[in-house]
DNA sequence: ACATATCATGGTGCA
DNA sequence: CTGCACCATGATATG
């Protein structure tokens, strides 16, 4: 029944010895910044903060008495339940998003000690040859991040305000603590570039440990090497590399990022925003607001707009559109796009009240224009069947005319649920970027359409560019703190970390995170493979 | 009515 | 030319 299950044994199947490597950094899904929303630009430019954070490499090779060290800490924690005082306040002053709620708190909080005994474990004398970390500094960093509730700078690597977390830190706006799980699930993520070394740690361990005594959704690390060597097997290098600037050093991270500092300007370039449109950018947030204010005050919905400007420019838009751009949810080049268009209908209106014209006249005329001639959209909807796009008229009598040939519909919006949204979570944080074939095995495991499954990734990943996106000439590098890079037994450790994740959401039994990336863990999936039908 | 998340579509540039 | 990824945008569901 299971979909995650399916494809993950399927996978493995398939895929049953290849050597593991790396996920190529160029695949991580970074890309220009061109497409963040100005908001973001907006407020990060406001509290840019930069530091001097180096990562030294840690090796960590010899990981098993690690391991099992953590999964005794993760046990006993899990068990014992989470509070600590000393865990207490800094949350709230972290992160932008006002209202935290309660329950969300304590779970980070209490991960915040799960990180904190991780970080004892992975730093204390149980390691030895070259597991030999850079403990002080990894606790450091842990227990810093610990007392600063996460505080962005660190995980960010000090130079990414709380909008630019990774999504697996922000997620939904429900989301923005950072819990411990997340960095956890973080470190699974391929994109955000952490190295997965070879050393494949007999996984069994944890099974007979009671660590798996409920079913999770973690498959065994054998089933997620596969599905991720396999990956890398047959997903050569991305298509646009350039778009997914390589990896560079954390030192050169380091050093960027202080030139930035020094210098605004410098910073502004690599932001590729030149002063110009500096002084653009808060131009169009209080044009926005101007804007808004404006609109609420003549009575006009977003919706209206859009339709009064798809009358005017004959390009409409949707009150999508409209509340991203007065939320500044848009790019620049997006805002900048619309911003004349919206400033010339605004000041027609105004013009157009000040010359005795009444609100309602300007309603009605919007409202009887609405009906009138086929949307933008419509045109779209149906464009398979007419070249006479800018001419609505044509264009419906061609719609008639056509009718029976070839009217392209829209596919009917897909909801999945929860299992499959999890699952494929899970196979995004293994791979972004799943080729042809294993993406029509994960729409067979999950019993999906393949464009569906293809589309979800395009989104997701579209997705985790606008949350994510890094500064120009950035790293592509997760948004997450240098203490877990390069830890080549990551992929085991990040096993453990899984199931000290669900174990803790189940314990706490605490729905109401509702993230999604909660829920992929919360979910209740037997191990025992069913390979039922699949086509 | 609006805000937000998410699925879907079409245009575009690139290898 | 083709396939792919990215992007802007729309539609829709939900709160």
């Amino acid at each position: 029944m299971n979909g995650l299950e399916h494809a993950l044994h399927l996978l493995a199947e398939a895929n049953g010895s290849i050597a593991p490597e790396r996920i190529s950094p160029s695949q991580s899904g970074s890309s220009k910044r061109k497409s963040r929303p100005v908001k973001r630009i907006i407020h990060e430019e406001e509290d840019f903060d930069t530091g001097d954070l180096e990562c030294a490499a840690m090796p960590l090779d010899s990981a098993e008495p690690l391991l099992a060290s953590i999964q005794q800490q993760i046990s006993s924690y899990a068990s014992e339940g989470s509070h600590r005082e000393e865990d207490e306040g800094a949350s709230s002053e972290v992160l932008s998003t006002g209202s935290v709620d309660e329950s969300m708190e304590q779970n980070t909080l209490a991960g915040n000690e799960l990180l904190r005994r991780v970080a004892e474990v992975l730093s204390s004398g149980q390691l030895n040859g070259n597991g030999s970390i850079a403990n002080s500094f990894l606790q450091q960093q842990i227990v810093a991040s610990k007392d600063l509730s996460f505080d962005t700078s660190i995980l960010t690597n000090n130079v990414m305000p709380t909008a630019q977390m990774s999504p697996l830190f922000t997620g939904t706006q429900q989301d923005m603590y950072p819990s411990p799980e997340r960095i956890l699930q973080a470190m699974l993520t391929p994109s955000l570039g952490f190295a997965l070394g070879n050393n494949s740690l007999d996984f069994a361990n944890a099974q007979t440990n009671g660590l798996l005594q409920t079913p999770l959704i973690s498959p065994s690390s054998s089933l997620l090497q596969s599905l991720m060597t396999a990956q890398n097997a047959t997903n050569p290098l991305p298509k646009k590399p350039e778009n997914r600037p390589p990896v560079v050093s954390q030192t050169l991270k380091a050093t960027k990022r202080r030139l930035f500092t020094d210098d605004e300007r410098a910073r502004a370039e690599a932001a590729n925003l030149n002063n110009e449109e500096r002084i653009d950018m808060s131009d169009l947030e209080a044009f926005a607001q101007t804007f808004k204010k404006q609109r609420i005050k003549f009575g006009f919905t977003q919706g209206d707009v859009g339709v009064a400007l798809g009358k005017r420019y004959g390009t409409d838009f949707s009150q999508t559109t409209i509340s991203r751009f007065e939320a500044l949810n848009l790019s620049f080049k997006n805002m900048c796009k619309l911003r004349p268009l919206l400033k010339e209908w605004l000041a027609d209106v105004e013009a157009a009240i000040e010359g005795g014209a009444t609100i309602t006249d300007l309603i009605e005329r919007r409202s009887s224009s609405a009906l009138q001639p086929p949307t933008v959209h419509d045109i779209h909807v149906f464009q398979a069947t007419s070249e006479a796009s800018n001419s609505p008229v044509p264009v419906i009598q061609n719609l008639l005319v056509n009718r029976d040939q070839h009217v392209k519909r829209r596919r009917k919006r897909t909801n999945l649920d929860l299992n499959q949204r999890a699952s494929l979570d899970a196979y995004f944080n293994m791979n972004p970027r799943p080729d042809h074939d294993r993406m029509t095995e994960i729409a067979n495991a999950l019993e999906l359409d393949r464009d569906v499954v293809r589309v979800w990734f395009c989104n997701r990943r579209q997705k985790m560019r606008r949350v994510d996106e890094p500064v120009e000439g950035e790293v592509a590098t997760p948004s997450v703190s240098p203490i877990f890079a390069n830890l080549t037994t990551l992929e085991q450790f990040q096993e453990v970390a899984k199931l000290a994740q669900a174990q803790h959401n189940i314990d706490d039994s605490d729905e109401t995170s509702g993230s999604p990336d909660a829920q992929s863990v919360n979910l209740d999936i037997k191990l025992e493979p069913q390979f039922s039908q699949f086509t």
